[in-house]
DNA sequence: CCTCAGGCTTGCC
DNA sequence: TGGCAAGCCTGAG
């Protein structure tokens, strides 16, 4: 299996109104420091439709980079009832999602 | 708060 | 086939 299946696979666990890091995404499909892995297949996501990569934002609590936008990543997030200011996420501990 | 180097995969030459 | 650069990052300095 791929990298990218097991990726969106794992980002597919993350229930609306939960995120993840790009770090802890790595960790669950195998690599221990693969978060630029990660952002790359995000970025090249063969299935932009069934992969919510807007639940995935940075280890320091910022939203991070979007394909599509930071802006339209960040509007996504607050419509499932993730509340972000200034780019950043609040209540970080509270809205991941441990896989 | 900003800069720098590390670690992983994919894509093009 | 083999090598190189780049990408939605990260933690230390």
């Amino acid at each position: 299996m791929n990298l990218q299946q097991k990726v969106y696979k794992k980002l597919l666990q993350v229930p609306k109104g939960q995120i993840t890091t790009y770090g802890e995404l790595a960790k669950a499909v195998g690599l221990k420091n693969g978060q630029r892995a990660i952002g790359k297949i995000m970025n090249k996501n063969p299935y932009p439709v069934i992969i919510p990569c807007h639940r995935v934002v940075m280890s320091t609590g910022k939203i991070g980079g979007y394909a599509y936008g930071e802006h339209v990543k960040t509007k996504m997030l607050s419509d499932e009832g993730v509340k972000i200011e200034n780019g950043k996420i609040l209540e970080l501990e509270n809205k991941l999602y441990r896989f």
